[in-house]
DNA sequence: TCAAATCGAGACGGTACCGTAGCGATTGTT
DNA sequence: AACAATCGCTACGGTACCGTCTCGATTTGA
């Protein structure tokens, strides 16, 4: 053979690892079974558990393999910059199969304080993203110091996951672009209250 | 006997539910069995399956027994009436058993039409009473006309869901306050600009 | 009081899943 | 070519659950 690209192993746990994914994301955390896995992947059950010490591990593998870093924009506009950063973490978390996933790893992780921590680790990273862009708003001077950050990022967020989770209608960018324009005019207003 | 205040089988059928709550408020609804159910009742599980066909309706009908219907209060301010409205929405949906069953329905109700049903008929009702609200303003001319009520609810339940589900935090009065003035500033500004 | 309805207890067959083990076949290495 | 590691396949014991059934005990209502 020339030049595996991927040895075998490596082949092996990908192959593993994207049957759990859609799985997951087709029945959910509790119904995904390694018997299920191991007849979508084409890898023996005995395989899988030379790879995968238990099914709680190699779901959280596989969740892993999922979430993707976003990336933050400086385009000197508070407002574009906000909507960049909304609208690439709505892509990388409520669409593709993390998207699918996310209720039921929600609910899972209720009784898996490892799959818990995973999510919380996801969840703060993202919140700190747009943190980022408020602050870096503050220290350009579009946005006053005393507006309280932490306090900003929930009515931002909040409006998307409700979308999505509740309503179950797909996060569009123009909802994104309204829900930036709303919070920003509120600021807006307080600050000229103030 | 003397006057018993429900029948045998009344008191059965509320045994039951009553378990049934209590442990798909705790493991969930996929974890929940009726043995289970059987054992914490009390009641006998051949017992069970004679007041109801099958576990999927005994969990429809024990999320039912939970499910209560908020008031709309009518105080002249539209902040106090929003906010009564989303604290009492607050206390019926986030809090107690029903609170704790949340996730877990919401990802069952992906794979059971019936459950889904449930609680879009449920999220559409407290919908309705939040437009409620903002449709009494408009009517008294606290409110300009041309307000996308629709879009309105979005901002309002949003920051609510995001506190409770994502970042797994209690819905105080104070957040649902600075939503509130949040939302209603941004509605403000963006009038003055028309 | 007595018959009918209802109940509890427990066993049943069937299914699905977990994680392990044996063993011949395949692969990669030297 | 020969060897060790890895794999597929299959079967296993154990557990948990569903929904049904039987049967003896209890309750209800006439």
């Amino acid at each position: 053979m020339i030049a595996p690209l991927l040895s075998r192993a490596e082949r092996v746990r990908e192959q593993v690892l994207d049957a759990t994914v859609a799985l997951v994301a087709e029945v959910g955390v509790e119904r995904t079974s390694i018997d299920e896995v191991a007849s979508r992947s084409g890898v023996a059950k005995s395989t899988i558990y030379r790879h995968f010490p238990s099914k709680q591990v190699l779901v959280i593998e596989a969740v892993h393999t999922c979430m993707s870093i976003p990336t933050v924009t400086d385009s000197g506009s508070l407002r574009d910059d906000l909507i960049s950063c909304f609208s690439g973490m709505t892509r990388a978390t409520y669409e593709g199969k993390l998207g699918s996933m996310q209720l039921s790893l929600m609910d899972a992780a209720q009784r898996d304080p490892e799959l818990g921590r995973l999510l919380r680790a996801q969840t703060d990273q993202k919140r700190r993203f747009a943190t980022a862009v408020l602050e870096r708003a503050v220290a350009a001077g579009d946005l006053r110091a005393d507006v309280d950050i932490e306090l900003t990022v929930t009515p931002l967020s909040g409006p998307l996951v409700y979308t999505k989770l509740i309503r179950l209608q797909p996060v569009t960018n123009e909802l994104i672009a309204s829900v930036v324009d709303s919070v920003l005019a509120g600021i807006v207003a307080r600050q000229r209250v103030d």
